[in-house]
DNA sequence: ATATGAGCCTGTATGC
DNA sequence: TGCATACAGGCTCATA
């Protein structure tokens, strides 16, 4: 399921095959996405150079030429993959970028939470974008900026770092990972979390992150990277989908509980 | 303002 | 074996 590292390495997996080539056609097989994708948007997007591949938390953006982005989230379920024109369609497969020297960028989300937008123009004021919380590997997200977010709030300390509007990117693999590491349990308030505590909650976070991100992200189910091959962070994971088994710091058995809806482990000796 | 729950989807795993 | 149900979960929206 792709958060931030899976993202990340989709992004760096598109970008050789398609920056300065041409989107001769964009092809929308199931338009039933998140959202409807908008018929006028192959049109639209067709016969436009590719300037860039970006990245805005979970979200792909395809920068055009003439001022267009294409703005894609991979969902839950999908993910890109680099083919040829010759690789038959499987289920599934519910959008072609096709490019000029005959690639085709596609994409493929069985459950379909994923969406694809146009927006002309700068894309941060976009609604989807507007609110958005700072990157967790950028200088802008610190140990303060979460402790001043934290001020007074009874929620969890998970379900806050997996808020979109307070940090992005932070899902539930690497929210479950970074706690352990850290330390903190995920249940506590995140008013009761001492200034100290939340400098090494965020650089645990950005550790975890640029370590998956090393590893080609994290590969359950559905996730492959842009060539078809695994993400390898799955081993290197401490505690997600672990519950039962022992901590390897203390060897306590883990504990799995449902938090804001989400699985959650956590050791009940490390993390307090 | 914060917090909680529903809903969107379908492949996979589990229970009877 | 086969069916029904639960679960996975990022994100937005509605409600308290």
């Amino acid at each position: 399921m792709p958060e931030l590292p899976e993202v990340e390495t989709t992004r760096r997996g598109l970008a050789p095959h398609c920056v300065g080539r041409a989107l001769v056609r964009l092809k929308v097989r199931e338009p039933r996405l998140r959202w409807l994708v908008a018929e006028s948007l192959p049109a639209q997007a067709a016969g436009r150079g590719i300037a860039s591949v970006g990245r805005r938390g979970k979200y792909l953006i395809f920068a055009l030429e003439g001022d267009l982005n294409l703005l894609l989230h991979l969902g839950m379920s999908g993910h890109m993959r680099v083919v040829s024109a010759r690789q038959p369609v499987k289920p599934h497969d519910h959008v072609d970028f096709c490019l000029d020297d005959g690639a085709i960028l596609r994409f493929n989300d069985p459950r379909r939470f994923g969406s694809l937008h146009a927006i002309e123009g700068p894309t941060d004021a976009h609604p989807l974008l507007a609110s958005l919380g700072p990157e967790p590997l950028s200088a802008a997200f610190t140990g303060a900026l979460l402790h001043r977010v934290g001020q007074g709030r009874r929620a969890p300390i998970k379900s806050v770092i997996m808020d979109s509007h307070v940090v992005v990117g932070v899902g539930n693999i690497y929210a479950t990972e970074a706690l352990y590491r850290a330390g903190i349990h995920p249940a506590r308030a995140a008013g009761r979390i001492a200034r100290a505590r939340y400098d090494r909650l965020v650089n645990e976070i950005k550790a975890v992150l640029a370590e998956a991100i090393e590893a080609g992200g994290t590969t359950l189910r559905d996730f492959s990277r842009t060539d078809g091959l695994p993400g390898y962070f799955a081993q290197t994971l401490a505690v997600y989908g672990r519950g039962g088994e022992p901590c390897r710091a203390c060897g306590r058995a883990l504990r799995s509980i449902r938090l804001g809806q989400r699985a959650t482990v956590y050791c009940p000796r490390c993390q307090r």
